[in-house]
RNA sequence: GGGAGCAUAGCUCAGCUGGGAGAGCACCUGCCUUACAAGCAGGGGGUCACAGGUUCGAGCCCUGUUGCUCCCACCA
């Protein structure tokens, strides 16, 4: 097997099978299992109108990696996948595609379009997935769900149709945000906010007979004929007197009166403000106060109605110039400032968004907030990092009703149907599809809209699973454990995930968000189709493999933050690949064919112990940092152990005794090999699924798949901390002569003989360790002593904490250059001495510290004035 | 207006409950040492933004300042 390995690894070869094994072999496949734990996490469902990005890539990667550790860990462990119809998302792309067409969603009608979309979501909605199976996702595709599937559509019906008849759904005309390019309602989420370069317009408004006038500013003049009062703030001396006055809106004519409220603030502008409560939120609240009338101009696709004569059939663009033009020609227009101001813009077509008062769906958000406020104040539901915590509380202690009725097709039909016997008016929510009307007999029909997306994606956690069935997968899995999301959806998702799972499960749908950041660009700029900046995974993952870009994205940063995308990374990441694929050709190459038996826990040498130990202590440490979602953490302290101490200590450390004669001695440290690689390939395993299958497969006395094999845990066997700190001590002794080769110009090919002189303690260590000190530090023959007999006058001496190294090579080496480098040494060990000794000498340390904190601290004063003492000698010596 | 984050080596970033500053990349030196040149060995490089404070001890905790970023709200 190893024979045929080649030298580089190659990703495109490993990774190419290995899924469709994994799928075909059931192993991403749970079942409620009563002798298990379940560990659960829904997928945040892409759109059936994406293709995987940066963001994607990221999102999955963590939950990928955090599914198959608690695999390993013994949990019956489900990650349940699925898409999302993204309503308003896959509408609007539709409608582009049948513009090209020159096709209008009305010209072929609802049913056609609904045909048009099920198909597209046939040939586009399944493109994600596979994509998501590139990366190396181990979701149970069996469970696969979409948002609009007939048990989603069911649960979706019922609790509209029981929050409708709790009172906590309702029907309302009231303003909201309408984009005029979707045509639709959006809720307040769905809107953001662009700082636009624009104007302020101070308008005078006229008394009838022109005895008194008002001025009032505004960044929308297209709103004037829409006006049907004036404010002012009661305690505004300057218009005491004109409060129950009217005057005339300008151009238009009508009289409006001029009423006192205290949402005017007296400082800002002239102390008046125009309302037009049809289109501003806040005008529809001052007018719901003052019982004023609603006049509403603008039409559902941007244009001014009959109500806006004499502009009627404007755009409110054109509407804007006009009035403006009138008015200044009237004289009313009095200045205009140049003024930048935040103007709502539609999240999915960027087209400015108009408010305005429409009859409407909405949800009461108030009382349902309640419960999931409280849930997180108590705890039970905690956000990765914590501080997400006060973005849920902001949004949720301002919550505002939630309208959810869209003008849309593509979505969840509202079960609401209305009596067309408009005397009777009935409106019947209800499960089934009635036709009839209940209370009059006569026809009824169908509410036309559909539902905002984000409310069946708000049920995801539990529709998913089976409700409103009462199924064993929603007992046995709900609540679900982690919820993994960018920061930029707690609002649309994370927060409607928990107020649906309190109001309707009566449980929270997690116990964990784990939030993470965005991934930019190298640069930083977020990456977008109109930057153009964008990088495609697939594209990745082509050159360099899934694992490394899993890699990339894992390590170097912390959740919660935001990080820049690099090739370097990706690139460094697919070093690692190759530096553990060699790894375990090197085993390979090396075991041979021969079964390869236990560990002989009786033949152990230090280094054996120290790796072991090592192992056993990442072991411990990755699980703790699993637990806490320090991916980073722990991905890093295993690409840390493999590389450095796996491969670049242990590994040359074993080379003696693999190719020498002592048969007994071989066959434990291929033993140790092989778990010490295997282990290491399951501690990877969550980051880096598809080499450490390959490789942990090559293993003798490997498991069927790596994927449901046990995770490494900590064992008492593998303890052994005082010889590991040897060890270290010994590579202290070997990385220093090294440097001092390196400082001298010693050729690395130029075997010495070398004299070790420690105490008694350590001389059996050092003696262990003697084939390490050839091998690794240049030695041909080590002597190991207590005292400094026999060593040749002049031999170079290397002071290390756990002993003194001698190396004899007079001629090779220039004295002052060692002067040098001793004197050196000696002045690092000053600062060490005096840094130890200002600690010791401070009455508050000795006092206060913790007692293994002075005894270390001692211990460091101890070995450092002993090693100074040597270092000095040596200078002496050489000064001679 | 409210809230949050960031400021650590030339670059990108880690740094767990406070106990001698780390990684990757880049750079310098020497090595094709039969697992790996996508590699090995060695090296240089940081008043941890600034100012105070708490503490025996602060990159880490507290207060303030400066600079940058983001979210929410939306004073027309």
């Amino acid at each position: 097997m190893a024979k045929e390995m080649p030298k580089t690894y190659d990703h495109s070869i490993v990774e190419s099978g290995l899924y469709e094994k994994w799928e075909s072999n059931g192993y991403f496949h749970a079942e409620p299992n009563p002798d298990k734990d379940p560990y659960c996490i829904v997928i945040p469902p892409p759109n059936i109108t994406g293709k995987l990005h940066m963001g994607h890539a990221l999102d999955n990667t963590l939950q990928d990696a955090i599914i198959r550790y608690k695999r390993m860990c013994g949990y019956e462990t489900l990650w349940l996948p699925g898409t999302d119809h993204a309503s308003i998302a896959t509408e609007v792309k539709i409608i582009t595609e049948m513009a090209k067409e020159g096709l209008d969603k009305r010209d072929i009608g609802r049913e056609a379009f609904l045909e048009r979309a099920w198909d597209w979501r046939r040939e586009y909605g399944g493109a994600i997935v596979q994509q998501l199976k590139k990366l190396g996702s181990s979701c149970d595709w069996e469970r696969e769900r979409f948002t609009m599937d007939e048990g989603c559509n069911k649960a979706v019906t019922k609790v509209f149709v029981d929050l409708y008849h709790r009172g906590l759904i309702y029907r309302d005309d009231r303003i909201i945000n309408w984009c005029p390019e979707c045509q639709t309602a959006l809720s307040d989420a769905e809107v953001e906010y662009e700082e636009q370069a624009s104007h302020l317009w101070h308008v005078r408004y006229d008394a009838p007979d022109k005895s008194y006038s008002i001025i009032c500013a505004t960044t929308r003049p297209e709103t004037i004929p829409g006006d049907t009062a004036i404010a002012v703030n009661p305690e505004d001396e300057r218009y005491a007197d004109l409060i129950g006055k009217t005057v005339v809106v300008p151009v238009i004519g009508r009289e409006i009166p001029i009423v006192a409220d205290e949402y005017v603030e007296k400082e800002f502008g002239s102390g008046a403000v125009k309302i037009t409560p049809c289109h501003d939120p806040n005008d529809f609240e001052v007018g719901v106060r003052h019982n004023l009338p609603r006049i509403r101009v603008f039409t559902d696709d941007g244009h001014i109605n009959e109500l806006g004569a004499p502009y009627t059939g404007l755009t409110t663009m054109e509407c804007r110039e006009a009035i403006v033009k009138d008015m200044q020609e009237s004289g009313n227009l009095v200045k205009i400032e140049n003024y930048a101001h935040n103007v709502g813009v539609c999240y999915r077509c960027h087209h400015t968004v108009e408010p305005l008062t429409s009859l409407q769906w909405f949800v009461k958000m108030k009382p349902l907030a309640e419960a999931a406020i409280k849930v997180v104040e108590e705890g039970k539901i905690k956000f990765v990092p914590e501080r997400f915590d006060k973005t849920y509380y902001n949004w949720m202690y301002n919550i505002r009703d939630w309208c959810i009725s869209r003008q849309l097709w593509w979505g969840h039909r509202i079960p609401a149907y209305y009596c067309e016997n408009e005397a009777c008016g009935h409106i019947e929510v209800t499960l089934d599809h009635p036709t009839v009307c209940p209370k009059c007999g006569a026809a009824l029909h169908q509410d036309e809209d559909v539902l905002d997306t984000w409310f069946s994606s708000g049920m995801w956690p539990f529709s998913t699973l089976g409700w409103p069935e009462n199924t064993e997968e929603l007992k046995y899995f709900y609540p679900t454990n982690t919820l993994v999301t960018g920061y930029d959806i707690i609002f649309f998702w994370i927060a409607r995930m928990i107020v649906f799972g309190m109001e309707v499960m009566k449980e929270i749908p997690f116990n964990t968000v784990y939030v993470h950041g965005i991934v930019r660009d190298e640069l930083g700029r977020k990456m977008s189709k109109s930057l153009g900046n964008g990088i495609d995974p697939l594209l990745i993952i082509s050159e360099y493999g899934a694992d490394s870009l899993r890699f990339s994205l894992v390590t170097g940063n912390s959740a919660g933050n935001d990080m820049r995308f690099s090739s370097k990374k990706v690139e460094a990441a697919r070093n690692f690949c190759n530096k553990v694929y060699n790894a375990s050709r090197f085993v390979l190459m090396n075991i041979g064919d021969e079964a390869v038996g236990d560990i002989d826990m009786s033949a152990l040498d230090i280094a054996d112990k120290w790796i072991l130990h090592r192992l056993n202590t990442i072991a411990k440490e990755v699980s703790q940092n699993m637990d806490n979602f320090d991916l980073n953490v722990a991905c890093q302290k295993v690409y840390d152990f493999i590389w450095t101490e796996f491969c670049d200590w242990y590994i040359e450390m074993a080379k003696p005794r693999l190719y020498g004669e002592d048969e007994s001695a071989k066959a434990n440290v291929k033993a140790i090999l092989v778990r010490v690689l295997g282990d290491s390939m399951k501690l990877l395993h969550p980051f880096m699924p598809f080499i450490t299958e390959e490789l942990y497969l090559n293993l003798p006395g490997a498991e069927e798949t790596i994927m449901r094999s046990a995770w490494p845990k900590y064992t008492e066997a593998f303890e052994f901390a005082a010889e590991a700190e040897k060890m270290e001590g010994i590579m202290d002794v070997i990385r220093a002569i090294r440097n001092m080769r390196a400082e001298m110009n010693v050729p690395p090919a130029k075997k010495t003989a070398m004299y070790v002189v420690t105490e008694a303690a350590n001389v059996s260590y050092f003696e262990a360790a003697s084939a390490y000190l050839m091998k690794l530090a240049g030695a041909e023959s080590v002597v190991v002593q207590q005292d400094k007999q026999g060593i040749p006058e002049g031999a170079v001496s290397v002071v290390c904490a756990m002993g003194e190294a001698f190396v004899p090579m007079n001629q090779l080496i220039d004295v002052d250059k060692e002067i040098e480098r001793v004197t050196k040494e000696i002045a690092r060990m000053e600062g060490e001495i005096a840094r130890a000794e200002g600690k010791l000498n401070n009455p508050g340390f000795v006092a206060k510290a913790p007692e293994k904190v002075i005894n270390e601290e001692r211990e460091k004063l101890a070995v450092a004035r002993d090693m100074m003492a040597k270092l000095q000698q040596r200078l002496a010596d050489l000064k001679k």
